[in-house]
RNA sequence: GGGGAUGUAGCUCAGUUGGGAGAGCGCGGCGUUCGCAACGCCGAGGUCGAGGGUUCGAGUCCCUUCAUCUCCA
C-alpha cells in the first residue's frame, strides 16, 4: 500500500461514515498569533471546538500539513538522528463537533486499524487516562481488548488541553507492538518504553471538560472528538519498514540525494543522518514556500531559513557543496502531486526561492570563512592554538557562520576550538533573550463578548448606513459603560455597515451618532474571531452602552476604496496574463487613496511590461464588465477554479467575485458594481519587496486623474521655463545640462588660475629663519579646499619650508599649516595650528605635514598669523 | 520581543585620537593590433543609507530613524 493509498483510505473510511472531507489548511495559522505554524490537525477547527464558529457539518476528516519547528513544539534539532522526528509531516484525523463521542471514536479507530488497514488485533495495545473508567469499559467490553493490554497513564501522557484554559479532556492512545525484533531487549521493556518496539500510532482525544482560569473543570454540554494519526508513521508500519524515512513518500528524496552526492545512505552514520535531514527539510521547505512563506530574518520566514540552512549544512557533510536542495525539493513535488496539485503548479517559484537561499547562504559561508581565516592568521602570529569561544560565538551570532564549519576548518589546521567558552556565550545570549515578551493582548472585554456567542453582523455590502445599538464600549483597553467627549473609544455594534480591515482592504472611516453624542470613527478592525471593532474618538456629547445609534460610513472614501479593490482584481488577472501563471498574490493593500499589490515574480517588471499591464487593465475597465458576486460553498468555489490566496482564511461559505470571464477570486471585500466606474488606472511604482516578490503601486479614479494633471502641469511648466514645447523638452534639457557642465569646468579652471596668481606673488613674504623658508600670509579664498590647493602650490614652489596661511570668510576664519616632508622632524603642522587657532577663537589639528584649523574671530586673524611668525622664528 | 553586525562609485570593498573620498573590477575615449584578448594612457561616475547633534571642521564621535544580514526567544 503506497503512502498516498494510506492517506486516501483514511479519508474515504471516514467519508463513508458521514464525515466531511476537509482540505488541509495552510501551514500558516490565520487567527492564532501565538502559533507559528499549524502543528496538529485540530488547529483549523479550534474555533469550532470553542463554539465560536459554526459550519455545515458536525463530523470532519482531514489530512493536515503540519510543521513542528521554531515554536513550542520544536523538533528541528532531532531530525536526522531519530527514526520518527520530522519538521514537516501529515496528520490524519477525524473530528466530531458535539456529534459522536468516546464510544464511536474508539469504534472507528479500532475498525479502521484492524479491518481497514489489517493490523493484527492481538498486537494492538491501548493506553487510557488514569481514572477514565468509561474508556476502559469501552475498550474492554465493547471492543474486546484484553485488560492486560489496556494501560493507564497520567496527565503527562494521556490528558490533553488546548491551553491553560478552555476545552480539555482525557485521551486514549492505540499502540502497536512490533515485536521483540524492534525492541531494546531490556527485561522491563513494555508499553511506554523509549525504544521502537511499542509504537504509539493513534491518539484519540475526548474533549469533555472546560477548564476555567481557577483550574476548575466543568463538563462540556456537547463533548467532542479530536484524533491524530501520523501519516508517515502509519505508512512505515504498513510498509513494514524500520523508520519513517524508509517509506515511499520519502525514499525517493533520499535516492536523489544519493545520486547527487554519489554516496549511499548506508555509507556511514554521517551519511544516514545527512540524508534524513535533507529529505525532511526538502519537504518542509517545499510546503512552507508553497504556503507563501519566504525565507527572511524574522518570524516564520526565519524558521524556514533555518530549516533550509540546516539541510545545506548537512549536505556539505556528504560532499554536496553546490546548490542541491532545489533538486531534492523537486522530488517532493513528484511524490506529493496526487494530493497537493497546487504544490506542483508552484514548482518553478518554489525551486527558485530555494536556489536563491542556497546562493545567499553560500555567500554567508564565504564571508564567514574570510573572517575566520583572518582570525586564524592573527592567532598563528601570536602562537595561539585554541580559537577562543567568544570569537566562535561572534562568528555565529553576528555573521551566522555555523559552528560545525568552524570546527571543520580548525581541525584541518590542527588547531582547537574552545567549545565551553562558546556554550557559555550561547547560554548568556539565551538568558538575555528570555526576558518576558509582551505581545498585544486582545482586550478581555472583546474576548468575553465573543465567548458569549455574540456575532456582529456586517451589512456594508449593500449600504453604507445602518441603525443599530451599542453592544460594547472599550476605552484604554477596559470596558466602560459611557465615553465622554474627547475619549478614545472602541465601539462594537449589533450590526454595522463598517468594513473591518481584512483581506488587504483597509477599515472604513465615518461617524457613529447616538442620542447624546457623536463618535468619529478613524479605523475599523476585525479581531481574529470576526468581531468588528470601530476605533474612534467621541467628538460630541457622550456615548453609552445600549444607545440606539446610526452608523454612517464616509461615502467618498468607501467608494474610492471599492474602485481600488476591483482594480486590484483586474490587475492580478492581467499580471498573470502578461507575466505568466507563476504570478501569485503575496500581499495586498487596498486603501482609498491607492492600491498596493505584492506578487511572486523572479525579475524586475520591465517598463514595457508595465505599460502593457496598465494598458490591458484600462482596456478591461472600458469594457465596463459587471462585477458579479456569488456566495457559495468553499469546495464549489475551489472546484470552479476561483483564485484563493494562501494567507487568507475562508469559511465554508465564501464570496466569489467575478469580472466577466477574466477574473474569479475568493474575496470578502467590497467592490464597485461595474469595472467602468474605476475610470482610469495608473501604475505609479514598481519595486522589490523580497527576493522573488515584486510590488506594484497604482491609483484609480479621481486620484489617477489628479496625478495625470499634476504631472502634465509639471511638464507644461518646465517647458514654459525652458521656452520650449513639451515634446522637445528632453532634448533641450540635455543641452542645458551639457552647458552647465562645461561652465562648471570653466569655473574650476579659472579658480585654479586665480590661486596660481596668488601663489606667484610671494617673493616679498618668504622669510629665511635658521635656513628654513617660512611663508606666513593672509590670503583671500573662501573654502578649505581652495586654501589647501593654494598651500600645495606654495609647497611645490618652496620645495622645502613651512607655510601658514589664513583667510577670513564672513564670520569664520580658515587656517592651514603645511610642513614639507623633510622638515617634519623639526616642525609639526598640527602643533602650529593648535597653538595659533585659539587666537581666532577656534581649534584645529592634523598630520605633521598638513593641518587645518578654523575659528570664529576674523578680527584676530592678523594677530594669529603674527603669532605663527613669532613661533616659527623663535625655533 | 531582546542582542550583534553592515550600509562609501554600476559591482566587491578599503578608509587607523575627527583634518585632502580611495582601490580593484566594470564603463567611455585614445593608443598598440588586420581583428580580438591582453596591455598602456586619459576620463566620466559619489546627497559616504536618511535626519538631527557635538565641533572651526564629521565617512569617522553622539542621538534618532530606515534598510539589509545574523543569533536568541
Amino acid at each position: 500500500m503506497t503512502g498516498n493509498d494510506v492517506r486516501r483510505k483514511f479519508l474515504e473510511y471516514f467519508e463513508k461514515h458521514h464525515h466531511q472531507i476537509v482540505r488541509s489548511s495552510s501551514l500558516v495559522p490565520h487567527d492564532d498569533p501565538t502559533l507559528l505554524f499549524v502543528n496538529a490537525g485540530m488547529v483549523q477547527f479550534k474555533r469550532l471546538f470553542l463554539g465560536e464558529e459554526k459550519r455545515g457539518y458536525s463530523r470532519a476528516t482531514t489530512s493536515q500539513k503540519c510543521v513542528r519547528a521554531g515554536g513550542k513544539h520544536n523538533d528541528l534539532e532531532n531530525v536526522g538522528y531519530t527514526a520518527r522526528h520530522h519538521t514537516f509531516f501529515e496528520m490524519l484525523g477525524n473530528f466530531s463537533f458535539g456529534d459522536y463521542f468516546k464510544e464511536k471514536a474508539v469504534d472507528f479507530g479500532w475498525d479502521l486499524l484492524t479491518n481497514g488497514y489489517g493490523l493484527p488485533a492481538d498486537k494492538l495495545w491501548v493506553s487510557i487516562f488514569l481514572d477514565d473508567d468509561e474508556a476502559a469499559e469501552i475498550w474492554h467490553r465493547q471492543i474486546g481488548v484484553p485488560e492486560d493490554r489496556i494501560v493507564r497513564f497520567g496527565e503527562e501522557d494521556n490528558f490533553w488541553a488546548m491551553g491553560d484554559t478552555g476545552p480539555c479532556g482525557p485521551c486514549s492512545e492505540i499502540h502497536l507492538d512490533r515485536g521483540e525484533a524492534y525492541g531494546c531487549g531490556k527485561p522491563d521493556c513494555a508499553l511506554g518504553c523509549e525504544c521502537d518496539r511499542f509504537l504509539e500510532i493513534w491518539n484519540l482525544v475526548f474533549m469533555q471538560f472546560n477548564r476555567d482560569a481557577s483550574g476548575e473543570m466543568t463538563p462540556l454540554p456537547k463533548p467532542s472528538i479530536d484524533t491524530g494519526l501520523g501519516l508517515e508513521r502509519m505508512v512505515s508500519i504498513l510498509q513494514d519498514v524500520p523508520t519513517n524515512y524508509d517509506i515511499d513518500l520519502i525514499v525517493p528524496i533520499i535516492e536523489r540525494a544519493e545520486a547527487l552526492s554519489g554516496i549511499g545512505r548506508n555509507a556511514s552514520h554521517e551519511a544516514e543522518v545527512a540524508m534524513k535531514v535533507i529529505a525532511d527539510h526538502s519537504r518542509a521547505a517545499a510546503f512552507l514556500i508553497g504556503d507563501g512563506i519566504l525565507p527572511s530574518n524574522e518570524g516564520r520566514g526565519y524558521v524556514l531559513r533555518r530549516i533550509m540552512r540546516r539541510a545545506i549544512r548537512y549536505g556539505r557533510n556528504i560532499g554536496l557543496t553546490k546548490p542541491f536542495l532545489h533538486e531534492t525539493a523537486t522530488v517532493v513535488f513528484d511524490v506529493m502531486k496526487p494530493e497537493y496539485p497546487e504544490l506542483a503548479e508552484a514548482e518553478a517559484f518554489i525551486t527558485n526561492v530555494i536556489q536563491n537561499e542556497e546562493l545567499r547562504f553560500s555567500e554567508t559561508i564565504d564571508y564567514g570563512l574570510k573572517l575566520l581565516n583572518e582570525t586564524l592568521d592573527e592567532m598563528k602570529v601570536r602562537g595561539e592554538t585554541v580559537v577562543p569561544g567568544d570569537v566562535v560565538f561572534k562568528l555565529y551570532d553576528t555573521y551566522g557562520f555555523p559552528v560545525d564549519i568552524v570546527q571543520d576548518v580548525v581541525r584541518d589546521q590542527a588547531l582547537g576550538v574552545d567549545m565551553d567558552g562558546f556554550n557559555v556565550a550561547m547560554d548568556r545570549q539565551r538568558e538575555q533573550s528570555r526576558q518576558v515578551s509582551s505581545f498585544d493582548e486582545i482586550s478581555d472585554a472583546f474576548r468575553t463578548l465573543t465567548a458569549d456567542g455574540f456575532k456582529a453582523e456586517f451589512r456594508g455590502y449593500d449600504g453604507i448606513e445602518a441603525e443599530s445599538k451599542v453592544v460594547l464600549l472599550v476605552s484604554d483597553g477596559t470596558e466602560v459603560t459611557e465615553a465622554d467627549t474627547g475619549a478614545a473609544v472602541d465601539v462594537v455594534a449589533e450590526v454595522t455597515p463598517f468594513y473591518g480591515e481584512s483581506g488587504g482592504q483597509v477599515g472604513d472611516v465615518g461617524t457613529i451618532a447616538g442620542p447624546q453624542g457623536k463618535v468619529d470613527v478613524t479605523d475599523t478592525v476585525k479581531d481574529p474571531t470576526g468581531l468588528i471593532i470601530h476605533k474612534g474618538r467621541v467628538v460630541e456629547g457622550a456615548l453609552r452602552t445600549g444607545d440606539a445609534i446610526t452608523l454612517s460610513v464616509d461615502e467618498d472614501k468607501r467608494r474610492a476604496t471599492q474602485l481600488n479593490h476591483t482594480a486590484t482584481h483586474i490587475l492580478h488577472a492581467m499580471l498573470r496574463k502578461v507575466l505568466g501563471d507563476h504570478v501569485k498574490q503575496a500581499g495586498s493593500l487596498v486603501a482609498p487613496d491607492r492600491l498596493r499589490f505584492d506578487f511572486t515574480h523572479f525579475s524586475q517588471v520591465t517598463p514595457e511590461e508595465l505599460d502593457r499591464i496598465e494598458w490591458l487593465v484600462n482596456e478591461r475597465i472600458r469594457e465596463n464588465a459587471p462585477v458579479t458576486i456569488d456566495e457559495m460553498d468553499a469546495e464549489d468555489a475551489f472546484q470552479s477554479g476561483a483564485t484563493a490566496l494562501f494567507e487568507e482564511k475562508y469559511g465554508d461559505r465564501v464570496r466569489v467575485i467575478s469580472l466577466a470571464d477574466f477574473s474569479k477570486e475568493l474575496c470578502g471585500g467590497t467592490h464597485t458594481d461595474r469595472t467602468g466606474n474605476i475610470g482610469l488606472f495608473k501604475i505609479i511604482s514598481e519595486s522589490s519587496v523580497a527576493s522573488g516578490v515584486r510590488r506594484l503601486e497604482a491609483i484609480t479614479g479621481n486620484a489617477a486623474v489628479e496625478q495625470m494633471q499634476h504631472t502634465h502641469h509639471i511638464v507644461r511648466d518646465a517647458a514654459r521655463m525652458l521656452k520650449d514645447t513639451p515634446d522637445s523638452l528632453l532634448q533641450k534639457l540635455e543641452g542645458v545640462i551639457a552647458g552647465q557642465k562645461s561652465q562648471e569646468k570653466e569655473i574650476e579652471r579659472l579658480k585654479a588660475k586665480i590661486v596660481g596668481l596668488q601663489a606667484d606673488d610671494t617673493a616679498d613674504t618668504i622669510q629665511k629663519v635658521n635656513g628654513v623658508s617660512l611663508l606666513v600670509k593672509r590670503v583671500a579664498v573662501d573654502t578649505p579646499g581652495a586654501l589647501r590647493d593654494l598651500a600645495d602650490r606654495y609647497r611645490d614652489k618652496l620645495k622645502s619650508g613651512v607655510i601658514v596661511l589664513g583667510s577670513a570668510v564672513d564670520s569664520k576664519v580658515l587656517l592651514i599649516a603645511v610642513v614639507t616632508k623633510d622638515l617634519t622632524d623639526r616642525f609639526h603642522a598640527g602643533n602650529i595650528v593648535k597653538s595659533i587657532a585659539p587666537v581666532v577663537g577656534g581649534g584645529g589639528g592634523g598630520r605633521p605635514d598638513m593641518a587645518q584649523a578654523g575659528g570664529s574671530k576674523p578680527e584676530n586673524l592678523d594677530q594669529a598669523l603674527k603669532k605663527a611668525e613669532e613661533l616659527l622664528s623663535g625655533d
